[in-house]
DNA sequence: TCTTGAAGCTATAGGTACTAGAGACATTAG
DNA sequence: CTAATGTCTCTAGTACCTATAGCTTCAAGA
């Protein structure tokens, strides 16, 4: 049984986190000790470190707390899970193509300090460009510049 | 010259997040028609375009802040302009390792889920397993997804 | 020209997902 | 046993928007 310092560590959360995370009901309530400290087990280190990664994959708390009730009732079909897992795909996606644009723009902008000023400077350029996009645009949080 | 709507849907930037960005100095306050309607050019759509892509990324507003006083400010000295494109350009390829790894994890996650139930998925376990992170997984904070 | 409906204005309040702080109790290393 | 660290609850604050209210302006059709 872990503490919940020892919990956060573990899975790679802080403490308030968890604690907020027991709190709008995506943990369960753990097991407290003879002191009043939460106590946890393997299979809620499991689930959350699974919200930590969905987290980190961009999906919002609503998401998460689907697919948690989707593995909480496996009777159900996975094409729901799929469906945000695809679309977080494209997203990440997207992400990774405009983030490589950047990159090379900011080594040459590091390589180009080395005799002079930036009078050049074409950050903005760089990722104001549409093109980087893919299509869609306006959409909402988690899926902008994606399909 | 656009209205601030018209600005809205060519960036992919709602109207009062326009306003906000406005307040807080990212964006320069802008010309005013005869009836006190905001009025952009070319130049702040390109500006706001930044931002949002910016944004997207993951770039919180005050790396933005920094990354568009490089642009604004040509003829500061380069050793100025050099610390904050080498702080980026490390925070943009940790993202793009993070990403890259994160990509891996959904598409393996998309594979395995491609049919059957959430009993034989395994979209729950890829995603709480730090053995399936890859590297640049936790580079936001030392501590995440510790050992 | 009038009108009507969308789009704009300011100001304020609310939402998501945390994060930090205070002050008290619990646990553990030396 | 004591000192340090960890955990408890609670409240308040942060970042970054987003929605609402109540008003004014603008543009296009009758």
């Amino acid at each position: 049984m872990l503490t919940i310092g020892k919990l956060g560590i573990a899975a790679g959360v802080k403490v308030p986190t968890i604690r907020y995370y027991e709190q709008i009901g995506l943990l369960p309530t753990p097991d407290r000790s003879a002191g009043n400290q939460r106590l946890y087990n393997a299979k809620a280190q499991h689930r959350l470190a699974f919200i930590r990664h969905a987290r980190d994959l961009g999906f919002p708390l609503e998401a998460i707390r689907d697919l948690l009730s989707l593995s909480d009732t496996p009777e159900q079909y996975c094409a729901a899970a799929d469906v945000i897992a695809t679309e977080q795909l494209s997203a990440v996606k997207a992400r990774i193509a405009r983030l490589t644009a950047l990159q090379a723009e900011l080594e040459r902008m590091i390589t180009q300090c080395a005799k002079g000023t930036i009078a050049d400077c074409r950050v903005i350029e760089v990722l104001s460009d549409h093109e980087l996009c893919g299509e869609g645009h306006g959409a909402r949080t988690a899926t902008r510049c994606a399909p």
